[in-house]
DNA sequence: TATTGTTTTGAAAGCGCTTTCAAAATACCT
DNA sequence: AGGTATTTTGAAAGCGCTTTCAAAACAATA
């Protein structure tokens, strides 16, 4: 194996008895080359490990053939899940990610955004975050965006979201369908668009059984453990009686059910639980956890979808991505 | 804002009535350039928004100013600590991370590397993965490099690894101190090194206390809670009376407790169980995890402190990186 | 003041590629 | 066969920066 960095254009051009120039065309493809020319320069090109430079490259043809994903705190399994689809579908487009992390900070995430851009990304893709709209609004003006997991009106086309309204009334619909009739919610940080439509769909689903909203029975979480132990205590001091809970994610759901265990509080015998975002975990809770899954896969493909066809300069389609329940051990019937 | 793609050194130049190569200096800061036009220089900078061309950069001064963190499933939590650890230390350095991730498949991972090697990583952080130790040994010789969570002999100084062994052992004896005989081992993939090493922490604990390995009481896993799960009932048709359970990682414990609550078996009161990496949902085990913590952050901010020495041509520290005990509720004491 | 030494500066070459443009080669007509 | 239309090719001009090198400016010395 020859070195690497030294290989250029030039000597592959050289060992093929052709130009730059067709070196660049077979490599490109966008040029018909002679056919035994084409194959000339494919020797050559194995023969002396030749990787073109990437920065040579971007500079001329002012491409980096990358697409850059802004994504917070990458642990998240669900973040995780959309990214796998992202990467699923940019295999085999000649692009290639290029990641910057914004760890839910604003300040950190203006940094990544600056980072994606200076690198030059073709297109970007931005999962969450807290970016206020306008930098995204403008971003949009300069380079193909594709915004997931949130809704911003201005740039609508460019967004996609799972339904967070349908997953909330989902969950609800079916606690209530078991018969629950007290059903508390530990809703996510409300100024979280997902975290409120969580709760409108949670609202909605009491409403359409006719049952009342009671402030009393939602507590704001943070959409951490911590938070799901926090709540059961708030809502035991508030002394409520309630049956079931609905948390906005099984990382709360997690702390609920613990906190439930410290007060000998048996799931689902005397409380239901059921969660959202089905992480990998989840099904192994005890007991398992009834949860609503998001096709964040799915999510991830079309964002990469998109981001592609916007460079490409062609149509994109808006699909809408329904959640859908799983049911597991965590909910009984209430008789 | 102007445009960010148009503005060019020569701009800054012809604006500060300087030449380019003098704005280079002042950008690079590795010339003396007079007072005057120094201010001058940033002065034209900050008016027309110049951001530097990262590929012309590239190109004419051979660095990236990157280096290459080639990842394994980024939502592992303990590798996200391992990252975070890696960025906050990489802060302020000049140098921005670029990640590729081999998602623990050997073809995954090469193609990973190429695109970090391509992008002209300035160094090569490679946490974990499955990539033949020849070709990490090949890279070492190219592009200054540190590997994570491995231990390779021939480049020995270049890799930084947690004490798994001391791990092992460490979660062993705990369960011996606290009475029990029987102690199960749900091993990791035997095929990784850290498993077996935590393997043989366990063994040498139970030799020190005079205990007999018995095979029958270790079960392979595959470092996912299913694998918890099924360990379980292999042990119970092996028939082979145990009062503690050891885990090679916390995912695996999360399967095994949910295996002895399908079977009516307690947590910790006739079963005690031993994770092992501290996830963060652990502490929200029911009952909470009792586990071993590694200090992943540290190693993280060692790896990059370690690359960029590599990187100035000075040496570097080779540390261990002790673990530690964590304990919660999942382990009793055996009358 | 003349001379030498030291900084500070700009001109220009070049990093390795893409891409335009015109020349060369080939194909297609009549 | 001669001419035109078409395809294939190479020369050469950049892309925006860094870096060498020598000239210009300034300081220091005799």
């Amino acid at each position: 194996m020859l070195d690497r960095q030294k290989v250029t254009i030039q000597d592959i051009a050289d060992k093929a008895n052709v130009s730059p120039s067709t070196v660049s065309r077979v490599l490109s493809g966008n040029a018909r080359v002679v056919e035994s020319k084409q194959t000339a320069v494919l020797e050559a090109i194995r023969e002396l490990n030749y990787r073109p430079n990437i920065f040579a490259r971007g500079l001329a043809s002012g491409q980096s053939m990358t697409i850059g994903v802004l994504t917070q705190n990458i642990s998240s399994p669900i973040y995780d899940a959309i990214m796998w689809g992202i990467l699923q579908n940019l295999k085999g487009s000649g692009y290639s990610p290029v990641f910057a992390d914004g760890y839910w900070s604003q300040e950190a995430e203006k940094n990544a955004l600056h980072i994606l851009l200076d690198r030059h990304a073709d297109g970007l893709i931005v999962i969450g975050g807290s970016s206020p709209k306008e930098v995204l609004i403008e971003t949009a003006k300069r380079v193909p965006l594709v915004v997931v997991g949130r809704e911003i009106p201005e740039i609508s086309e460019n967004c996609l979201k799972m339904d967070d309204f349908q997953g909330g009334y989902l969950a609800t619909q079916h606690l209530i369908e078991r018969g629950h009739r007290q059903i508390v919610n530990i809703t996510g940080i409300l100024s979280h668009d997902d975290a409120v439509e969580r709760l409108e769909g949670y609202k909605k689903a009491l409403k359409e059984a006719g049952l009342a909203v009671d402030d009393q029975l939602i507590v704001e979480g943070g959409f951490n453990e911590q938070s799901g132990v926090m709540a059961i205590n708030i809502l035991m001091e508030r002394g409520r009686a309630f049956s079931a809970i609905f948390a906005a994610n099984d990382q709360m759901a997690f702390g609920a059910r613990l906190a439930l265990y410290r007060k000998g509080i048996r799931v689902p015998d005397d409380v239901s639980i059921i969660g959202y975002d089905n992480q990998p975990t989840s099904a192994y809770m005890t007991p398992p956890l009834t949860t609503i899954d998001q096709p964040a896969v799915e999510l991830g493909e079309a964002a990469s979808f998109n981001i592609l066809q916007l460079i490409k300069g062609q149509a994109i389609e808006k699909t809408t991505f329904p959640a859908k329940i799983v049911m597991r051990e965590s909910v009984s019937r209430l008789r």
